[in-house]
DNA sequence: GTTAATCATTAGATATGCTGATGTACATGC
DNA sequence: GCATGTACATCAGCATATCTAATGATTAAC
């Protein structure tokens, strides 16, 4: 009969725990009584053990005296308590990993999010988990987000709309306004049609900007675009300068400003759905979910505050 | 029916080798073929696995797409790696410990020993063994050695004669010899019955000593101490001042100084016989195994070359 | 819609690990 | 010296765990 040859990779922690209580107790039969096991069951424990490590680890005198490590044994003791601490420490570090208090979390957005939401995400997530290892990536491509997000290269992505393939949140809805220079329409709501002539500023192609000039076209404008621009900041400046005006999402604007006028336009444009998303089936960290948690909480607040001076301010 | 709840310490090694080669493998059954198991057994000990982490490991899409580490799994791989890469350098130490190459040994000796011998066994143990973490410990009294072995403060210790409880394995007889002044006694055998009326040199109390002047004495002499040293070259220098005649081990002795006279005494005193010895029923580490190896065999080497002197000299 | 690939589940065989009883070795006390 | 007590080892029997083999359920791809 051919004996199964056992190697170190059969060690349980149960054998540690069995060598380390023998061997503070001196005894097998009160190691079991700690242990809640029988001594016929230590001393298999015991000989099992020996036999994974294949050198007896007690020296046994007989009869009443206490059995005492071998050196090899007090050897393997010493390297087993290790492992058995590394053991527990593991434990914790999975629980905090649980609460989302650990782990790496790489997160995709774009330039509107990364000025507005983002922020505030990240600001509530440091001060909640500050131990979570944050990355983001920014792309004002949607599909080099949607890419990474397959990959798994990215966990969660700020996105516009809804891709196939992915699960998502919708964080907000965000309008496009006109932009122009004060004074240069009534204030409040911009019929589309009053455009017709007007020179237009905008952005290179991305998918808002598709938007945008999708929605402006089934309004009846081919909108003449004198100038381009991803930088927002830019393209408010070349509005106050005169160049033309613009339609932006109301994300994408400084609303404060009081060298810009800000006009709803009607009809409206379809607003442009920002969401948070993931691949579908794959589960979140804790962290990530804590993200989207907070991402939702922070558009919900941002929602609120910027459907306030869009209506307000044209009244002003 | 109540469950058993398993916890981190039911966590196998099996569990983590199978974590990781289905992590790496895309399908349990692929890794299955490379572990040597059927699809079914890996599954079992996924969901093992997952009842102990109380978590899914693996994204299952379902259909023929390959199965993903959830974030969690991630996790817990990266620290099953650890654990295993740990193991493996446990089994390593292991190894080096059973072939003597690391460990601490801890050895107990007595003077002349330590003049002699133990400098020729620390050397070559160092040599064929850097990594042993030795320490020395010197008494000369017998009791404090044999206390502490007792205990198992000491591995191994030189010790003269035997003592009950202990192992031991001889290593040398060590004759007493006459030192005198070159002249004083004609070369060769010096009767001990010749030594009546000498003042003697001695050392303090200790068994060598004890075992010298009972030798002594059960030849008829009762030997009038003039002077007592533990100090070796001590009591050769007041033999060569002319203060008196010693007898002492002829380990104690340099045996080719030309400025004193070496003479074996007849009737001989029985010779200490010098051993290494351990607790009894203690297994010995490798490295302590070792040590005595070596401590017997440059006992040997030293019989050999100690007993030239001691016969040729008086003849030159 | 059918096929192929995948994991889960089930049933049965085998191995493992435990309990309880017994065997064996040794020290201690009379 | 012999009886006694204390300890570990071993054995038999049982419960449980784990594996194999077969089957079921799910999904992608054609």
């Amino acid at each position: 009969m051919l004996m199964y040859m056992p190697t170190l990779r059969d060690l349980e922690f149960r054998h540690i725990v069995a060598l380390d209580t023998v061997a503070s107790e001196g005894t097998f039969g009160r190691a079991a009584d700690r242990l809640g096991y029988t001594q016929s069951a230590i001393s298999q424990q015991i000989a099992s053990l020996e036999r994974i490590v294949g050198e007896p680890v007690f020296d046994r005198p007989g009869g009443p005296r206490p059995v005492e490590l071998t050196p090899f044994g007090e050897q393997l003791l010493s390297h087993g308590r290790r492992l058995l601490s590394q053991l527990d420490g593991i434990g914790n570090e999975l629980e905090r990993f649980r609460h989302g208090d650990v782990g790496r979390l790489a997160v995709g957005t774009f330039q509107s999010v990364s000025a507005t939401v983002l922020p505030q995400v990240v600001g509530r997530l440091r001060k909640q988990h500050p131990d979570v290892e944050l990355t983001v990536f920014e792309s004002d491509h949607d599909d080099e987000l949607e890419e990474r997000l397959a990959s798994g290269e990215l966990d969660v992505s700020f996105v516009v709309g809804e891709a196939a393939g992915f699960e998502s949140r919708q964080l907000l809805t965000d309008p496009f306004v006109l932009i122009a220079r004060p004074g240069q329409f009534e204030p409040g709501p911009v019929a589309v049609s009053d455009l017709l002539d007007e020179p237009m500023i905008g952005q290179h192609e991305n998918s808002c900007q598709l938007l945008n000039e999708a929605g402006l076209r089934s309004a009846g404008i081919d909108p003449a675009y004198v100038f381009r621009s991803n930088d927002n900041g830019t393209v408010a400046a070349m509005v106050r300068a005169g160049m033309g005006v613009a339609v932006l999402p109301l994300l994408c604007v400084e609303p404060d400003d009081p060298r810009t006028a800000l006009h709803p336009l009607v009809p409206a444009i379809s607003a442009r759905r920002i969401s948070i998303a993931w691949r579908a089936g794959r589960t979140l960290s804790p962290a990530a979910d804590r993200f989207v948690e907070l991402a939702v909480e922070v558009g919900a607040e941002l929602a609120e505050r910027i459907a306030a001076p869009l209506v307000g301010r044209p009244a002003r």
